[in-house]
RNA sequence: GCGCCCGUAGCUCAAUUGGAUAGAGCAACUGCCUUCUAAGCAGUAGGUUACAGGUUCGAGCCCUGUCGGGCGUACCA
């Protein structure tokens, strides 16, 4: 529809304004359904280039335009010079009729189509469990990672680690810490030690098996690697609970390893935008417009996190993905422009690296703010979460809201089974529909074609042209990596069924009607079940 | 100090990326089930989109400044 729209109003410029430039027809959904099914504002654009009022030319446009009468219905002038197009019926049906033969591809797109994507979320090092913070960083990733592949991509999900470094040092002297005071030496916690109750039970699980063999050797490696083996096992299990399988897990060692540090620092160097300075090597991102250069190499030989995240996303690059999109808590914002001007250096396109930045999650607890800190010990874990909340409504709130604004996890609201959960109103939807489908096949056997042009009440209509905006939803969803627009449609949707469920009925009515109303129920419930498979949320075949 | 993000109904948030009359949910009030899920529907009330300018046919959205909040601004990740 748009195209061919677009191609008619094309066309009767070029009758009108001979000389003149045709500019990108841009169509757009009107807020208001008065204001008809999509509209264009080609005549206000055109204003200056043709010095005429804008009324004018869209007048000149509607006169000018020849349409096919059994596609739309009507061409308006209106406001201060939008043309308004109204569908026909009759193009509704036959559009209505293409989401039946989709069936559960309905919404898959071709936009995207021979794209390979790839996704880097979650990436927490392995130093404790995943809690309320990650989880946003975690539901995001994949939900994009699936809105991608609807609008036709191949994409990976990747896990970024590192098992070196500091972090992990202190981690497995935590776990040394408590295996000796378990076993009666009375041995001080290090400072800034990681507190959590989950490191005694690390603990005690290698008492349990080793005995006191570790006792005289408080710094064997084996405390590190044992904590790191158990903690992830338990993400793993996790984020399988929240419905998210990672494709690949990337070791930060491995740059190392293959010499990519290395590499990457040496092509900086040839470039001329690397130098020494107090023992360390600097990058010089003053001529990227920042304000100071930032260190690759400290003094101690060691790379800051910088130089193998310039290294692992290169390395990306090479593997040969389109895109590459990185999920970022907004702590993170600073890092990556340095990663971007180097990759340019290096000679990539920096197009290729995308970048979803979220706002952090404020945890309300009984009415108040929540502070937490994994060091500390303060927090609340995902799958403490999930206990009690369960994994849809888990994901569900963090995907309901833009990824640009503070989230307000509000435990409460979300632990309310009814009506103040926002869930259930999308599940209700569905399951409602599947109750009416069993009543329906209990007592009726329909014969013959279903005729969709008995749909023709107000609330009906709505519901169809909802049921059309879906792949467009998709789209818009995954090109903006904003998942919370999809949540937004389908709630519409759902509001559509429930208004057409209390103004027509279906047993009792005529036969050919129920059909065909039959038919549309189908319809909705099967958009409401893609749109909540793409959400990672199940659609409750009762409730 | 400087940089990035945010500021919309009492509360939590939308607004199809510059479009027409700024919308939902919760909380408050009023109606609607003897029959297919009322976890629903319809309605009332609630706004100077933090503030002041600017850009243009048109601004919640873009630009400048001010105020308020978050995050950065490490030879931490």
């Amino acid at each position: 529809m748009n195209e061919y729209l677009k191609r008619i109003i094309t066309e009767a410029l070029r009758r009108l304004y001979p000389e003149l430039e045709i500019p990108e027809i841009h169509l757009e959904k009107p807020r208001i359904a008065e204001h008809g099914d999509l509209a264009t504002n080609v005549a206000m654009t055109l204003a200056k280039p043709l010095r005429m009022p804008p009324r004018g030319i869209a007048e000149a446009l509607v006169n000018e335009l020849k349409y096919d009468e059994s596609q739309l219905e009507s061409v308006d002038l209106a406001g201060p010079g939008f043309i308004n197009f109204k569908f026909s019926p009759n193009w509704l049906y036959g559009a209505l009729g293409e989401v039946f033969e989709k069936g559960d591809s309905y919404g898959k797109g071709t936009l995207l189509e021979g794209k390979r994507y790839q996704v880097e979320f979650v990436s927490a090092n392995p130093t404790g469990p995943l809690t309320v913070g990650h989880g946003r960083n975690a539901v995001l990733g994949d939900t994009v990672a699936r809105l991608f592949e609807w609008a036709g991509a191949s994409v990976a999900r990747e896990y970024y680690f590192n098992n070196a470094g500091r972090q992990m040092r202190v981690l497995g002297n935590s776990v040394s810490a408590r295996y000796q005071q378990i076993l009666g030496k009375d041995v001080e916690f290090p400072d800034g030690g990681y507190e959590g109750e989950y490191i005694r039970d690390i603990a005690a699980k290698m008492v349990e098996e080793y005995g006191d063999t570790y006792l005289s050797d408080p710094e064997n490696v084996i405390f590190k690697e044992t904590a790191e083996k158990v903690i992830f096992e338990d993400i793993s299990v996790t984020l399988k609970r929240m419905n998210i399988k990672m494709d690949t897990y990337f070791n930060e060692n491995d740059l190392y390893e293959n010499g990519s540090i290395d590499d990457v620092l040496k092509r900086l160097e040839e470039k001329d935008l690397v130098y020494k300075e107090d023992g360390a090597v600097w990058f010089r991102t003053t001529k990227f417009g920042k304000e100071k250069d930032t260190v690759l190499v400290k003094s101690t030989g060691e790379p800051t996190y910088r130089l193998p995240d310039i290294a692992y996303h290169a390395n990306k690059l090479d593997r040969g993905y389109d895109v590459c999109v990185d999920v970022f808590g907004a702590d993170h914002i600073a890092t990556y422009p340095d990663v971007i001007s180097a990759l340019s250096v290096l000679g990539y396109d920096k197009n290729r690296v995308d970048v979803l930045i979220y706002q952090f999650v404020t945890i309300v607890q009984d009415g108040k703010p929540f502070k937490m800190s994994t060091r500390k010990a303060n927090f609340v874990t995902l799958d403490e979460l999930m206990d009690e909340v369960g994994s849809d409504v888990t994901r569900f709130f963090f995907l309901m809201r833009s990824p640009g604004t503070h989230l307000e996890f509000d435990i409460a609201q979300a632990k309310e089974s009814g009506e103040k959960n926002p869930v259930f109103y999308l599940q209700y939807a569905f399951a409602r529909i599947q109750s009416i489908m069993r009543k329906v096949q209990e007592t009726t056997e329909f014969k013959g074609e279903v005729d969709l042009k008995l749909l023709s009440h107000e609330s009906e209509i709505k519901v169809i042209k909802s049921l059309l905006d879906f792949p467009d939803w998709i789209i818009s969803a995954a090109m903006s990596k904003e998942p919370h627009r999809l949540i937004n449609y389908l709630n519409e949707l759902a509001t559509d069924f429930h208004k057409f469920y209390h103004d027509c009925r279906i047993m009792g009515e005529d036969e050919k009607l129920a059909q065909a109303r039959v038919q549309l129920l189908q319809a909705v419930s099967l958009v409401m079940k893609n749109g909540l498979t793409i959400l990672g949320i199940e659609a409750p075949e009762r409730m």
